[in-house]
DNA sequence: TCTCCTGTTGATCACACGATCAACAATGCT
DNA sequence: AGCATTGTTGATCGTGTGATCAACAGGAGA
């Protein structure tokens, strides 16, 4: 008769309960989406009533686009990370390619493609979505550029070449998001799409590190 | 005091009204989305009572998933049409890739990645979708075959990588869907990434017709 | 002209959403 | 110990959703 008896939650400082309030809030999203992203739901999970959701955050669109920026942050941030530890343009190019295989991160991808028809109706979210696309092109930006000034790749337009293969990955990964079967050599065939972009050598952009 | 006095609509056969419903159905997905498929935003395009609307579908996710089957299934057929008045491979290949610089289709690319998300909840939309990519895919296989067997391509594996230049272009065309600008040699840059990936010879898919 | 058949209505239900706010109570300070 | 601050509650409002169904009325056939 008394499976959650707690009647009341105890009284938190402010700093800590907002804290509570937005990891819930990435909890849900990576589980359910953004649009899981309810006064109701973000308390239930806090164990707190709703009202007090609605106490910290000036309204739930604020929500939903801090949440999917924080999610989505960290991703490239670590991926980022990945990249330094790598030791020339091609091993880092091919490491970003291998990320599409990874399907560890379909969780975030499910939440990239949710952003981009949510943000048709929240503007914080579409200001947010922009901001992390570009942070993203950033890093690929980045990588491009370092293989033209070694001499591995040869682009014109490295922030044009950078959207590209962003845009890229990010099909392949909603793609795996709604059909993961049917295609195996996926690393593989992006390899030699990019190199093709790039203009680097055949197979230099090695996709599966094992071999 | 009287903008739109007709009291009652005409009484209509049930196929002609299940007609009008599908058709509004389909302007309301193109003009604000999926989600916008609403018992009363349809029968009020139609000038009909919400609960016709429901008589005449079993339930609000059957309209959303046939609604996204028609406007994409059209898309498709389309584009297989403009494939057939091409002479080879290399040239319906690149028309494909062209396709991706039209914006005239944006509002079809919308009711995509909508559909991706959205068939989350819904069963019926999701079969649907997987349905209306494999028809896609079929398209892209068919060329990449000619091209193989015209040896303008030579690709070990047409379906994967029919799989993959299918889910570059939507990506792609996401991308344009929140971010339309900051690249613009689209074409030349994908038509040179699909090039590396079918084997063929650089430059061989013309991607503007005018040069 | 009368009578059914059936296309159509619109009120209604249950539910979920964001947002608001007076009332409450825990906590730290005096 | 008493008090004031403030974190917290939960009922409530307005809106929107899908779904249901008794009642209505247009129109074709007798």
């Amino acid at each position: 008769m008394s499976s959650t008896p707690q009647k009341r939650a105890l009284r938190k400082s402010p700093a800590e309960r907002a804290a509570e309030i937005t990891e819930a809030a990435r909890e849900i999203a990576l589980e359910a989406g953004l649009t899981a992203l309810t006064l109701r739901n973000v308390a239930a999970r806090v164990g707190v009533a709703s009202g007090l959701v609605a106490h910290y955050q000036p309204n739930m669109d604020a929500l939903v686009s801090s949440t999917f920026a924080t999610i989505v942050a960290a991703e490239t941030q670590e991926v980022a990370g990945l990249l330094s530890q790598r030791p020339g343009p091609s091993e880092r190019l091919g490491l970003l390619v291998d990320t599409l295989l990874d399907n560890s991160r379909l969780d975030v991808t499910a939440i990239w493609v949710e952003a981009w028809t949510l943000g048709r109706r929240n503007e914080a979210l579409a200001a947010s979505v922009r901001e992390q696309m570009d942070a993203w092109q950033k890093v690929f930006q980045g990588v491009v550029e370092d293989g033209n000034a070694t001499g591995a790749f040869n682009v014109s337009d490295a922030a044009a070449v950078a959207w590209q293969i962003l845009g890229m990955v990010d099909g392949l990964n909603a793609q795996a998001l709604v059909r993961w079967d049917g295609v195996n050599d996926r690393g593989t065939h992006l390899a030699r799409a990019v190199e093709g972009m790039v203009g680097a050598a055949p197979g230099s952009l090695a996709s599966k590190p094992g071999a």
